[in-house]
DNA sequence: CAGTGGTCTAGACCACAAT
DNA sequence: TTGTGGTCTAGACCACTGT
């Protein structure tokens, strides 16, 4: 079948499977968990796109395959304190401000990610004041810092009620959460973050030099 | 809560929270994902110990949480024709005989991924024929081969009947999915690999030089 | 209004393990 | 035998949308 096709109705399923509707669902459910299918809650059930491949850091020139636009729309910002996720991050006190973005992420207006970015404050005064729908590395190098390494973890999630409607899946959707560490030339850490992208839709790809470190797979 | 410990049965969830019992399993379930509870068909449902932390690529010496003992078990090896996808990341005929082993990697004896391994069989006589509990990239190193870079794609995907028994995980349960290619110092693809990690219980985590490409988060 | 998926109920039977 | 989670059933009501 082919993308944006329908599928026959739950209640047809069940009765031309001779199933209950419970298990219809519970089959159809493990579809879209793979991405394969999507469920509109009064349209009814269509087959998906193919899953979109983005480049660890998220970054916007950098999609393998699903060709489209991107873009990044800004929910929030703020300046708070670091707290201490934060604070650990930057090696600074729990106390220190920070500025916050949150955006979402789109490919293609479709939304895939939400991102939020969080910046020691000191290092970068006026850094919400101004365009935070570009690249917020080129922003960075404005001040004059040069990004060298990142340091990525990623796992699994289950969509929450505050992340879900945002990426416009419901809740209990499978998610990817990736906490990103950026540091500059000095090993200083620039940029802590924190996105979630919808895992039905997204699949990361990373390159990695073995450098000096070849050794024990 | 602390890991090991025993949650009430679900029917008497049910009860207490005067919900039927499939909305309370619907709830665990949720749980079950994030990797926060684990349940045993004929013991009940218990606490979760926290999630292992795997650097991308490479293995044994390199958990980052979770301390413990890691292992490999050789589930099967086999030499045949590479296939589409082994033959595109090789850049050789499909014809053209590989070396594929598929492996158990433990840690504390539970087991946490299932890794499947492919070698261009002309660059490696014989590599099969011997130790394939450790170190793999240490093996190569015997055959003069130097490594130089990984190139990796993650997505979540659903385990099957093959793979979640090997894993002891249910049928349906979260996993990830990684595709693997390792390259030698001349650019040369000399590793074809296709991991499955139990998404429940495992985060990845990766370190990326930005070297000469840093750009447009 | 009819049709969709989302949710929930109150049962039922199964396999399995411990007692 | 008892108790556990795993699965399934045959309904029900809801919110929402397009006609």
């Amino acid at each position: 079948m082919s993308p944006g096709e329908a599928l026959p109705p739950e209640r047809e399923l069940s009765v031309t499977h001779e199933v209950s509707r419970m298990t219809a669902r519970k089959a159809l459910s493990v579809l879209e968990g793979e991405g394969l299918i999507f469920r509109d809650a009064t349209r009814g059930t269509f087959v998906a796109k193919p899953r979109l491949t983005l480049r660890v850091g998220s970054f916007s020139k950098e999609v393998e395959r699903g060709g489209g636009r991107a873009g990044a729309e800004v929910i929030w910002t703020r300046e708070q304190p670091a707290g201490q996720a934060a604070a650990q991050a930057f090696g600074c006190d729990e106390r220190d401000p920070v500025h916050v973005i949150q955006r979402l992420r789109r490919w293609d207006d479709e939304p895939v990610a939400v991102e939020t970015t969080y910046y020691p404050a000191n290092l970068l005064p006026g850094f919400l004041d101004d365009e935070l729908h570009g690249s917020l590395w080129d922003r960075l190098a404005e001040y004059g810092i040069t990004l060298s390494t990142t340091t990525a973890t990623v796992e699994v999630v289950t969509l929450d009620a505050e992340i879900g409607p945002l990426l416009q899946a419901r809740q209990g959707a499978p998610g990817l959460h990736m906490t990103r560490q950026t540091y500059d030339v000095t090993g200083r850490c620039i940029e802590y973050a924190q996105d979630v992208y919808r895992a039905d839709r997204v699949a990361l790809t990373i390159d990695r030099p073995l450098h000096d470190r070849v050794g024990d797979s």
